[in-house]
DNA sequence: CACCGATCCTTGACTGCTCAAGCATGCTGA
DNA sequence: TCAGCATGCTTGAGCAGTCAAGGATCGGTG
């Protein structure tokens, strides 16, 4: 088999290992799966707290009906409200409320925890950090700050 | 954010456009998704092209009842059969049919095709791959169900 | 103005996995 | 011997996402 290939398969195989490890504390700890907890993180990071459902799924790495589906249970329990714009009827804006502010704070602190803990010294050192970084952003990182794809 | 965990949130999200782009050329050229495959190409190479279905699970990261399903549309298709052990009766083998076998070669070479174009030169040296390869290991390379989960 | 295509979002039907429960079967030790 | 536990597998229910279709709204153009 393919060296490339290998590296594929070991990817996609240290991904759900990675994910179950996250899911398992953030669903423990505060009863969101980690693609909840990235959701609100990533509205969290938008200027005041939203941004339009469309630019979310973009963001995320979703089709828009995946936002539609991801965000209903966070509205339901109250960490996002949904909006609309003034000026463009077909607009809706996902946002957090200030109790989803308050509860992301805490799942980041969770969140950065496992993300210590998988990646702690002394297998890990900070330059593997950066190099695996770097190379999974060479792979595709879209969707993450810096490293933006033009429009076409 | 920490960078661990940026480096997690990036690796989710490299994973799943990769499984996207391997799912796009496998299911145009075979009618078969990239788990499909892993399936295949895992019972290909073990011994006799068999294996019983528990181990697969585990080769896999799936569980029992994953590869229950997973293989349910393989076995329809007649690229797997399924053969039960002389001695416990509880076993049952998964193996690949000649069909199969035949099928699974077209596969690979599929495969790893895309791979060698992800992970193409000149983006992509060797060493990278290389590197790439043992960061991914060490996360957790061939690793196993039972990370961890802790009681509610 | 009135239409037409593009954009934003939701919904129905489906896939692919999970967990929990259940059914056989096998193994062990009093 | 056989009761009780462990193992292998399947099944029902549910969750998270996809695609395709559809409804509403916007913007440009005749």
């Amino acid at each position: 088999m393919n060296d490339a290939l290998d590296v594929s398969l070991r990817l996609v195989r240290a991904q759900t290992a990675l994910v179950k490890r996250f899911d398992a504390s953030l669903s423990g700890l505060h009863g969101v799966s980690l693609a909840d907890f990235t959701m609100l993180l990533r509205l969290g990071q938008a200027p005041g707290g939203r941004m339009r459902r469309v630019d979310l799924a973009e963001k995320l790495g979703l089709t828009a009906s995946g936002v539609t589906r991801g965000l209903a249970p966070l509205e339901r329990i109250g960490l996002v409200t949904r909006e609309s714009d003034a000026r463009d009827g077909r607009v809706a804006y996902a946002a957090l409320t200030g109790t989803g502010r308050e509860r992301l704070t805490d799942m980041l602190a969770t969140a950065e925890r496992i993300a210590a803990e998988v990646f702690a010294a002394p297998l890990w050192s900070k330059e593997d950090i950066g190099q695996f970084s770097t190379l999974l952003t060479r792979l595709g990182g879209t969707g993450l700050p810096g490293h933006g794809t033009p429009p076409p």
